[in-house]
DNA sequence: CCTACCGATCGGTAGG
DNA sequence: CCTACCGATCGGTAGG
């Protein structure tokens, strides 16, 4: 309920960057959902662009937080795991529509520094991922296969989720998790029947 | 060879739109890649929006062409049948990384009737493969499941590898779309041994 | 948080 | 395909 005032340019920023893309998103868009005008959001933040870093970051923040602990877990099978962390990767995505999508969709704009930093952190992010199929594969839970082509069908498929997801659809975020939890680690379990 | 100066501006502007995004990309950006100037553009397109409207609607006239055939094949099983669907769709993605990117991203920048128009047609297009999920199910060869949502999970994880293929890449459009091919029939085939 | 204002850039037109 | 130009809008600053 105390929500600051740089909370709220944030979330206001998040919506209109989701629906129209950041590019097409003025200062002035921004200010007129909170009835200030334009110039005056420099009360607040230093650029445009910074908004734009303050979502980005958040929202990659929240990603990681909620599957390290997954990863670090002890008595878990690789199937475990993974279920784990796709049922984690999508409450993060449909907890915070908004923030997920510009995160997933307009980081590009950010300046060159700035991208860089974000694309380690997604590399590092998918690594975490691909170190669990890759650790089920050692251990012959899962069947062998090119474990980077298998993170990544995993994840696009998991955050192309944001484009169509409703939060007031048929199914809710839980039960499609599960459904996708279900898809990727049948497909990857070499004897269907040892389901952890 | 002989390719029109319209031709020459659409892939340009393909390539620009892939890079900066369409609302970054100027005209005289454009322009510029062709050696002439801004105003110039004008002889030969009506609008801005006209040269990404060309682009969008070339893409997904690629992928409408590239899978009807295989949808009305006669002899082949569900499995096959989505097989090769994966395969052409790839391979059109994959053929034309920049149209297609464009197509993926960019078309929310189109206008409100061009938007809705394409929609229908990625409706359309998403009903062919549900259609033929459907269909394995119906015959046995499938297991139950949420077609809707094996769907999105297949042409989510396919799109996505716009985001991170590279032609001089490790793997080839033909290694990778095999790969995928098979994870997603393992993943619905509910007896593994039967491989058509 | 406001008013007033700035230089830059945008898509597009006129007229050749 | 060019030159010259237009009105609109942009992110951001000054000074209160």
């Amino acid at each position: 309920m105390v929500e600051t005032r740089r909370q709220q340019i944030e979330d206001v920023a998040s919506a209109l960057f989701r629906e129209r893309g950041y590019p097409r998103t003025s200062v002035r868009d921004i200010a007129r959902r909170l009835d200030i005008q334009g110039a005056s959001l420099y009360a607040h933040v230093a650029s445009k662009e910074d908004v734009l870093w303050s979502i980005v970051e958040r929202s990659a923040r929240c990603f990681h937080d909620a599957t390290r602990p997954i990863v670090e877990h002890p008595d878990l099978t690789a199937a475990g795991r993974l279920r784990e962390m796709i049922r984690a990767h999508v409450g993060v995505l449909t907890d915070d529509l908004g923030q997920a999508t510009v995160f997933l969709h307009e980081w590009r704009y950010l300046s060159q520094a700035r991208r860089a930093a974000i694309l380690a952190e997604r590399d590092a992010y998918e690594s975490r991922f691909r170190g669990v199929i890759e650790a089920g594969q050692w251990a012959g839970e899962f069947m062998t296969g090119h474990p980077g082509l298998l993170t990544r069908a995993i994840l696009d498929a998991l955050n192309g989720i944001a484009g169509w997801y409703r939060p007031d659809g048929p199914l809710t975020a839980h039960q499609i998790s599960d459904h996708y939890a279900e898809l990727f680690t049948r497909a990857l379990e070499s004897n269907p029947e040892a389901t952890s």
